[in-house]
RNA sequence: GGGUUCUUAGCUCAGUUGGCUAGAGCGUCUGCUUGACGUGCAGAAGGUCACAGGUUCGAGUCCUGUAGAACCCA
């Protein structure tokens, strides 16, 4: 080992001096690039695609940085780890934004061939499409940028296009005309998946349908008024005493002046409204299926963009829904049809993706036969092929797939993977088939494109271009997302995996955190709530962002974020670089020798060796069940706790007055050690352990601490004899520490210590000195408690420090007595449990040893305190 | 309405198959220009584990109920 020398290191951690040097050599050196090595076991995940529109948020932070740190932790361990990224298409988002950019050039859609706008659309994918890419390399993800891959790159989208034909022939996709989720706003279809639910203040109308013939009227009651325009008749239950009579009438309807009828449904709730429901079976999902019942008149009187159309009388055509509807509104108001308007507070879908109020439209679309295709990839999850982190996330993944139901796979937009299907211009014959017929001219082509979804299902088995390359990858080991597209992505790969490759897409699905503000509220831009990545990345350095996320994320719960949250892995980044900075400080001075790494050992080094591999242990154990934010912890804890507080200070006692051997011995293991912890904590900061690795060592060019050996556990490096003797040590430091900061001994000041134990070894006595400040230890089993002292108890040892007149002896009573008590609570408890029969017979025989054990231990210390006490009073 | 999850220190969260003297970080208080770090060091205070029952030798942990919160589905 050869640290640089360092004429001058900086007090603090700088990040942005390291993060875009250090990219940009891995980048160069291409070091996350992965092919097939049958030698080697791969381990392959695939980035869930972000959307072209998408620019970097604080969700992906946390996801990108979970995949990252297990590409990387496996590729140390040796695997090979192959990381593919990828951007969506997304159909509806993108075409949305490339119209709205047009207009502002003021160019209509309308005007554009086809060929044309998609052109624009890709010039604003090149454009657009990279950025979240260049953000996420600030984070510093490791994938394989040569594999980079895009949903409509040519294979991938004639792989789409094949799954089509395929499920086409095998009868799985049908066309039907339909009431869908439509979408006014971009005119599409969307799925029920894309429609998310809003409770919306709107109003209750009654309103006065009279009975033809009679003076009798019925009363319905509707959220939407407007729509009776295309009302063909009024329902109630056949139960319901009130209106039995009416069954059969007709009603004239209001404005329009159609006759309708009045029918009996079962599915009208007697308790709602007025118990009469109003049928509009273009309109409403529930009405479109009681017209079917009911051989119902269909009339559909919107159109494509929500506007009425010609099927409504002349004066309420061609306005806007709302507009529609206050319109209608003050006729029947004016016609003394309406009754009143009650407030009342409802969920409407709204559409995912334009945010407007979906409608319910009767239209023909493309569907996918779910049920039968559902079955595999339920079974796959439910027997534990595929595992989900957290668990629970099964139960909700069962639910969604046995209710499943089919699902709409067209929309009316150009923009994404065109529908392969051909109508013939004079039979009407369909031809659906990966490539056009030949006689393309006596043929139309189905206008509509795939639901993006209906492409990225693919995305695990797909992104890999070849045989060879599928055959090795495929499966991929781990899938890490947001919860919010279990049904959309997740299960739908899973699908597609168990029914086009015969396997699962992955093996594990890490569900990651919902990241939320303070007040639990969900990141959007409209609150303003959402801070931009960079900008906390600016500020802290992406190691202690990726950090902090990983820290405060909880396991299948959402995490509260905050921007001074990233000081924690700031501070954290911190503290490592000072320890390196301390060691390689002292390395200007002292010499490393190897040769000398196992020389000098002593109980202080065993012990941070045992605890280095127990925290491997529990580091690997944490990693291997998806507990990431346990991991962090115990990174955290061994390199602050142990390696910074204990092992460092313990080192400057031999670094400063060892000889001159002890002392190379001494920092030459210490940065040894230092480096396996830096290979450690490399996979969740990687930026700051590269820049320090290569400090501490001459490296070569290409060499990087990224694709250094993972350090392997060693149960032989375990040592309980070494843990033990520290562990005294340790709780004696802090016992004498306890004393000073209690009775104000102020730190200048040194101190005499007295030790009443036969335990205490030279070893120890050497150490405890360094740490606590104290000129002189006598050590006997035989001492007598000088009079003014303040006193401790660890183990059998009994700690004195005289300090005649420094101490105050009223204090040091009360410390005292607070001791007794909270000792004798404790007493108390355990006598409790042992006196009860019931627990040492039933309570297994080791925990009763412990117990037993307690007691003794307490009553001895007890015993030594009282008798403290009785000599402080005196 | 159905499902899932949550409620532990002022705040954010750990607490594995019941054995606990209930932990951590932040915040608070006290002291510290200690030859890596004030983005730090040392010490301290702070909790009838939402509530009510039950099972058990033993419950923060398991069961039932109540109250409150969040998310998903209809």
């Amino acid at each position: 080992m050869k640290p640089k020398n360092l004429s001058e290191i900086p007090k603090a951690y700088n990040p942005s001096d390291a993060e875009g040097k250090w990219y940009k050599y891995w980048y160069d050196h291409n070091l996350y690039h992965s092919e097939v090595d049958e030698t080697k076991v791969p381990y392959t995940i695939v980035i869930p695609p972000p959307n072209i529109t998408g620019i970097l948020h604080i969700g992906h932070i946390l996801n990108n940085t979970l995949q990252d740190i297990y590409i990387r932790y496996k590729r140390m361990m040796g695997f090979n780890a192959c990381w593919v990224p990828g951007i969506d298409h997304a159909s509806i988002a993108t075409e949305a934004k490339v119209v709205a950019m047009l207009k502002e050039k003021g160019i209509n859609k309308k005007d554009l061939t086809r060929e044309e706008f998609l052109k624009y659309c890709y010039e604003w994918k090149d454009k657009y499409g990279g950025i979240i890419f260049e953000q996420l390399r600030k984070l510093g993800v490791s994938c394989d940028w040569q594999r980079e891959r895009f949903t409509m790159d040519e294979h991938y989208y004639r792989k789409v296009i094949e799954a089509f034909v395929k499920l086409y022939k095998e009868g799985y996709i049908y066309r039907g005309y339909r009431m869908v989720n439509w979408d006014p706003a971009s005119k599409s279809a969307i799925s029920d998946e894309e429609v998310f639910y809003k409770e919306v203040k709107g109003n209750l109308w009654h309103i006065k349908y009279p009975v033809k013939g009679t003076d009798d009227f019925l009363i319905v009651a509707t959220t939407r008024p407007e729509t009776m325009l295309g009302d063909t008749a009024v329902t109630v239950n056949p139960n319901d005493e009130r209106y039995k009579h009416l069954i059969g009438k007709t009603i004239i309807l209001p404005i329009v002046g159609r006759e309708i009828p009045v029918i009996a449904d079962e599915f009208v709730d007697m308790e709602f409204g007025t118990g009469a429901v109003k049928v509009t079976p273009a309109h409403d999902v529930n009405d479109y299926e009681m017209g079917l019942r009911h051989n119902l008149q269909i009339i559909n009187i919107f159109n494509e963009d929500a506007s009425t159309n010609e099927n409504v009388p002349e004066e309420f055509r061609n306005l806007d829904r709302y507009d529609a509807r206050k319109k209608v509104v003050k006729k029947l108001e004016k016609l003394g049809a309406l009754l009143k308007v009650e407030d009342y507070t409802h969920k409407v879908g709204y559409s995912q993706r334009g945010n407007v109020p979906i409608e319910p439209y009767l239209s023909e679309q493309w569907f996918m036969k779910m049920d039968e295709l559902a079955k595999p990839a339920l079974e796959a999850v439910l027997k534990g092929k595929i595992k989900f982190h957290p668990e629970h996330w099964v139960k909700t993944y069962e639910h969604w797939m046995t209710n499943i139901r089919d699902w709409c796979i067209s929309r009316q937009l150009w923009w994404g993977h065109r529908i392969p299907v051909w109508y013939h211009k004079k039979t009407g014959e369909i031809y659906c088939e990966v490539d056009p017929p030949a006689d393309i001219e006596n043929w139309t082509q189905d206008e509509d494109v795939l639901d993006t979804w209906a492409s990225s299902w693919l995305w695990a088995q797909d992104v890999f271009t070849n045989e060879l390359d599928q055959k090795y990858y495929y499966p991929t080991d781990l899938l890490v997302t947001a919860p919010d597209i279990i049904f959309f992505w997740v299960a739908r790969m899973i699908i597609a995996g168990m029914h086009f490759m015969n396997d699962i897409p992955f093996k594990d699905v890490y569900f990651t955190s919902t990241v939320r503000d303070t007040q639990g509220r969900k990141m959007s831009k409209s609150l303003g709530n959402s801070p931009d990545p960079l900008d906390l990345i600016e500020e802290y350095g992406a190691d202690a962002l990726r950090f902090t996320m990983t820290y405060i994320s909880p396991l299948g719960q959402d995490v509260h974020f905050s921007n001074e949250m990233v000081e924690i892995g700031r501070n954290f980044a911190n503290k490592i670089w000072n320890a390196g900075r301390f060691l390689l400080m002292n390395a200007q001075n002292i010499e490393i020798n190897p040769e000398l790494a196992d020389k000098h050992i002593d109980f202080t080094d065993r012990w941070i060796i045992s605890r280095f591999n127990r925290t491997l242990k529990e580091f690997a154990d944490a990693i291997d069940t998806f507990e990431v934010n346990a991991a962090s912890k115990i990174l955290y804890s061994y390199v602050w706790n142990d390696f910074c507080d204990w092992y460092v200070e313990l080192s400057k006692e031999r670094l400063y007055k060892g000889s001159e051997e002890e002392k190379s011995a001494v920092l030459t293991r210490a940065l040894k050690l230092y480096e396996e912890m830096l290979k450690v904590v490399h996979p969740f900061m990687p930026f700051i352990t590269e820049e320090i690795w290569q400090l501490i060592d001459e490296r070569k060019e290409g060499e990087s601490i990224s694709i250094e050996n993972f350090p392997e556990y060693d149960a032989n490096r375990i040592d309980p004899d070494a843990e033990e003797e520290t562990g005294f040590l340790q709780e004696i430091v802090t016992a004498v520490r306890n004393i000073r900061g209690e009775l104000s001994i102020p730190p200048s000041k040194n101190i005499n210590l007295l030790l009443k134990s036969s335990e205490v070894t030279e070893g120890q006595i050497r150490y405890i000195k360094s740490l606590v400040k104290a000129d002189k230890i006598e050590v006997n089993k035989n001492l007598v408690k000088p009079k003014a002292s303040a006193s401790s108890i660890v183990k059998s040892c009994e700690i004195f420090v005289p300090l005649e007149g420094l101490i105050d002896l009223d204090k040091e009573r009360v410390r005292i007595e607070k001791e007794i008590e909270r000792i004798s609570k404790s007493l108390e408890g355990v006598k409790k449990k042992l006196s009860n029969e019931n627990f040492v017979s039933k309570a297994p025989a080791e925990v009763v040893e412990r117990e037993k054990a307690k007691q003794k231990d307490w009553e001895n210390a007890l015993e030594k305190l009282e008798s403290i006490y009785n000599d402080l009073k005196e």
